[in-house]
DNA sequence: AGAACCGCCTGCTTGC
DNA sequence: TGCAAGCAGGCGGTTC
């Protein structure tokens, strides 16, 4: 699943690949893409990244917002032949770049005009104090405080149950039951591993691929996340499975607390 | 108001 | 081997 490094590794290849090129061309394949019909196309100002999403500014200030859910993935192609599974495609001089997803979860819309940021983009402007603020006093389980988007933006349930490793906390304890400093060691965490998801091109669990295809690398630093039943590097115990909000969580019941 | 739950989707895994 | 049920989960909408 796209989480905050994988989406920043596609936003920089797509910065490369398209700043400055004009959209020659697109296709819609699936009709439930209903943000993106009767679009005419334009040229690439940039890309940029907010949270999970793409943003790809056109030089008349619209913008294609771009949301791959959890198994939305974009691929380049110079061939305009559609990859199995594709939703949309838009055509550039020399190549294309296909919205490709099985599960059809994937929006893309138009903004005409730039949205304010948020400043909740722990990789960005990231404000702690307007966090801690905000946050700190909620009575929800911290997990699934991390990977409330208006709360932090780019966090899904692999990099949450990684970072709370790293921090040392469980994630069953509720977020109003956190120390200034537990707060600090969770924002530093976050920070370091986000970082190194991202130089390891995103972690590719399942469907995660670039925008050329390739596989990134982070799977290999997961500590806990899939490896249930096995013991846990920083201390030996064993890593658990829990279930939260309908979702799975990993983490080591002995060092986590 | 804030937290919990549901439904959207389809490919893959599991169990009989 | 084959088929059906179960599972994966981000997020908007609904319910509690």
């Amino acid at each position: 699943m796209p989480e905050l490094p994988e989406v920043e590794t596609l936003n920089r290849q797509l910065q490369k690949k398209i700043s400055g090129r004009a959209i020659s061309a697109t296709e819609v394949y699936d009709d439930k893409l209903t943000g993106i019909k009767n679009f005419q196309a334009g040229k690439v100002a940039g890309v940029e990244r907010q949270g999970k999403t793409i943003c790809i500014r056109l030089e008349d200030g619209r913008s294609i917002v771009i949301h791959l859910r959890m198994t939305g993935r974009l691929l380049w192609q110079e061939s305009a032949e559609r990859p199995r599974h594709s939703r949309w495609r838009a055509g550039f001089d020399k190549g294309n770049i296909f919205l490709v997803d099985p599960r059809r979860f994937a929006t893309i819309r138009i903004e005409r005009t730039k949205t304010e940021k948020i400043k909740n983009d722990l990789m960005a402007d990231f404000d702690e104090k307007l966090f801690l603020a905000k946050q700190a006093n909620r009575k929800i389980n911290l997990k699934t405080l991390l990977m409330d988007q208006k709360a932090l933006a780019g966090i899904g349930n692999i990099y949450a149950c990684e970072i709370l490793h790293r921090s040392g906390i469980s994630p069953l304890r509720q977020a109003a039951s956190l120390s200034i400093r537990e707060w600090k060691m969770i924002f530093d965490s976050a920070k370091r591993i986000l970082k190194k998801g991202i130089e390891n091109r995103g972690t590719s669990i399942s469907d995660w691929r670039d925008l050329y295809g390739l596989q990134g690398e982070n799977q290999k630093e997961l500590k806990v996340y899939g490896q249930q039943g096995k013991y846990c590097s920083t201390c030996g115990g064993t890593i658990n499975r829990i279930k939260q909000g309908g979702r799975s969580t990993f983490y080591c019941h002995t060092c986590q607390k």
